[in-house]
DNA sequence: CATAAAACATACTAATTGGTATTATCAGCA
DNA sequence: TGCTGATAATACCAATTAGTATGTTTTATG
């Protein structure tokens, strides 16, 4: 990789750490730069603006970290409902990328940043639509393989399993504490289990 | 009402306005001095500072409405599964106080202040846990009255209508349409019929 | 090695931020 | 009416903000 290139990625990294962190808003261009050490004139060299670079930090940063971590555990279609679970279990107990006390990444720019930038807006829903158009697609299999009932509302159930999850992971930063979690996945796998 | 606690509350309702559109921590003082026609020395006389202001707009307004809003329309313990779906259809559909575009205030004060300023999460896990406790209540009423299965765990239940309730909440912001509530709406009551 | 462009460094600016110090006005009551 | 504390207005401040102007150093290439 070429320094300059290096200088970026680092960057966008402590960057999104810091914004995961404490927000958007919050996070100011001096305190990329304290974490980072590098300078302003590197900044404004690789970035027209700050948020420019936010955009860059879910087109680069969030959308392969997440399509590793939401999209390519959803593609095992052999058991599609217990696929959804397992994924969903394992980011909110195992997955240390994300922490209970911080939410989702994305459902946080979601409410910070959406409605009142554009561009923002863009960038986060390829992500959303893209987990939604997968879970959706493994629905379908499930019910063709006679794992789901026929009558199920695939788009719903997305949307439905989708919201709840975003939902629990900001429960997460009242509790602070990964209890909620368990009483939610419980009731998850129940409401999964009524879909065979 | 004498003029000086006319001030407050004239303070507390349109910064609440404006942080609900924008969001806390970009909603400044001079802003709200903007709107609401007071000037500084008057803010200051009401508030310690911005935080207290905060703390109080949750505890004074948000705190009183919603109770109006989310649980008294839940103390209907005629059926609780169609009291609980008429309340999340009445909140997201009809009621006009909540804007799609801007989600739900409690979540995105969540989102914004818990995890990272105390006060803010204490006054805003009072309200929660309010809601939290009459809807578990209103389900155990329904299990005694034999309207809903006796196996149902009445919290997990709670938990799970909740956190699909805040996520919808922010997915609206996303799409900020109306139809993803439809959506969300159609399963949330399939998965309510499957606790009878 | 010479040179140009790419990459970075430093010093600055204008605007905005939350907050304070000081002064002025008002309402109620002796 | 005159006084006192409650309420409000004005002018200010230091810190922080995003961003810019202008320079210096690296790096690649002929």
């Amino acid at each position: 990789m070429k320094k300059a290139e290096a200088t970026r990625l680092n960057i966008l990294q402590k960057a999104f750490e810091l914004i995961y962190e404490k927000g958007y808003q919050t996070t100011s261009i001096d305190d990329i730069l304290l974490k980072t050490q590098v300078t302003k004139g590197a900044f404004y060299y690789h970035f027209k603006n700050k948020d420019e670079m936010g955009i860059a930090i879910i087109n680069e940063l969030l959308k392969p970290t997440l399509t590793n971590s939401f999209i390519e555990p959803l593609q095992n279609e052999e058991n599609p409902l217990e696929t959804i679970h397992n994924l969903i279990h394992h980011l909110l107990i195992d997955n240390d990328f994300l922490k209970v006390q911080h939410g989702c990444p994305v459902s946080n720019f979601t409410q910070e940043m959406a409605s009142w930038n554009q561009d923002f807006n863009n960038a986060l829903n390829e992500i959303t639509q893209l987990w939604i158009t997968t879970m959706t697609d493994i629905i379908e299999i499930g019910k063709r393989k006679g794992l789901i009932r026929y009558e199920v509302n695939a788009n719903q159930v997305t949307m439905f399993v989708m919201s709840s999850y975003w939902g629990i992971r900001n429960f997460g930063k009242l509790d602070n504490d990964k209890l909620v979690y368990d009483t939610y996945l419980a009731e998850l796998k129940y409401y999964l289990e009524t879909l065979k």
